[in-house]
DNA sequence: TGCGATTTCTGACAAAAGTCATTTTTAACG
DNA sequence: CGTTAAAAATGACTTTTGTCAGAAATCGCA
């Protein structure tokens, strides 16, 4: 298994250890590894003990939950430069979500006794956690509200521009969401069945907001799906 | 305006400054303010500036979110050694929420600099606040599940589950939900109608779980309404 | 304690979304 | 580049929940 210095990692700056000094960044190359993720291996499951934390060099990952019945309800993904699992390890609980690999990702551990000596060193460190968690649960406070305030339509279109502006990173067309999940995924961050994200990306690309280009998605018209996301005539 | 110590406060023990030293405890009194707040009385509104953060000395609050159609989300609550309005004062945002004494209610006022030199100063209150947030996280995402994929009868019963164990800190009669609560707030925390909060809980009753007085709600059967809130039939 | 306003409750109906079955299309893989 | 399994799409129907209107009960307060 190759080895990524923390110095030389292009995804460094996207992370909680964007601001670290040479010094820092040589304690955690000391205590971590590297790890390569297959699409739809896993890092984690619900209810499983963390042991430490990973950070994402490259790829995409879906945080999702089990319902009783088995379907899935998606809590958020991560990308380059975002910590996995770090909630659980914090509040010491076990995991109350699984991680699954959406490509192929590569990801640093780090051991929770190294994370949180780094987390009591380090003050920045841990007051860009505190302010980026608090961020993180207005987030999904708001998302709270829609799913009990808004229609399935309203969603879907609030979800459209989420994943657009969550993977625009190095999307090379911006229009195009930079992400191609299958529809029963879309549902499952929705919160509704796959035949109703079916029936209602049909609806959008009829008012030509949407633009459906096999299994991937184009915005056509930002402005039209602010519009249905925020007020429902 | 009275005034109280925080070496004196009850409701210490309840919250972040539980184990603070005495030392700390003389520098939060000599920047705060206490005030008193009548039921019904704002303590702030979505989309204002926090100045500070609220710790409550007694009393119950609501936190809500107001739609477009101006129907509330109920958040959360806070009480007795709770603190108030942090989350969008670390995250640098404007108010994402509205907070209101749900009865009378007495609080302290800690200003913004003060508290962040708190923070910075004692990393055993930015750890056990870390902590909560990542907790408080947690129950958010169990909610957007819940939400996502449960019927209201499920939810409604969690809520009742929720508001015993939240307020049963100083019941008198454990089975009897120690707050109250009028059904339009139940189905602001459930996300519904407030006629189906009714009619569920006229089902409820016919099978024996909950037992309405007034406005008041008894837990009859607290083992049947764990089944019913997990697994939907 | 009684009045008025608010809240709760009930019924009838409408709308939204879910489910199940089936066809069509797509894309993964040899 | 064709085969086939998986995913998407569509239709018919059911269930759940929301809405509106009106009656009954309750609570706060004078």
């Amino acid at each position: 298994m190759a080895f990524y210095q923390c110095s030389e990692c292009g995804s460094r700056k996207f992370s909680f250890f964007a601001e670290s000094c040479e010094a820092e960044l040589e304690v955690i190359d000391a205590s971590k590894s590297c790890n390569n993720f297959r699409k739809g291996q896993m890092f984690f499951y619900e209810g499983s003990r963390p042991l430490g934390l990973y950070c994402i060099k490259e790829g995409k990952i879906k945080l999702f939950k089990t319902g009783h019945d088995g379907k899935e309800q998606i809590i958020s993904f991560a990308q380059s430069g975002d910590f996995l699992g770090y909630r659980s390890l914090i509040a010491e609980e076990l995991y109350h979500s699984s991680a699954m690999a959406l490509e192929d990702t590569s990801a640093c551990f780090i051991p929770k006794e190294n994370f949180f000596k780094l987390l009591s060193e380090n003050p920045d460190l841990s007051r860009s956690m505190l302010k980026s968690l608090c961020h993180d649960l207005g987030i999904a406070n708001e998302k709270i509200k829609s799913m009990a305030q808004k229609s399935v339509k309203e969603r879907l279109a609030e979800t459209l521009m989420f994943l657009q502006d969550t993977f625009k990173r190095d999307a090379k067309d911006e229009n195009l969401i930079n992400i191609t999940l299958p529809r029963e995924d879309i549902a499952n961050i929705v919160g509704t069945a796959t035949e109703t994200v079916i029936r209602m990306l049909t609806v959008l690309e009829e008012e030509k907001l949407v633009v459906l280009e096999g299994r991937k998605i184009r915005i056509q018209d930002r402005k039209g799906l602010e519009k249905i996301a925020q007020v429902y005539a």
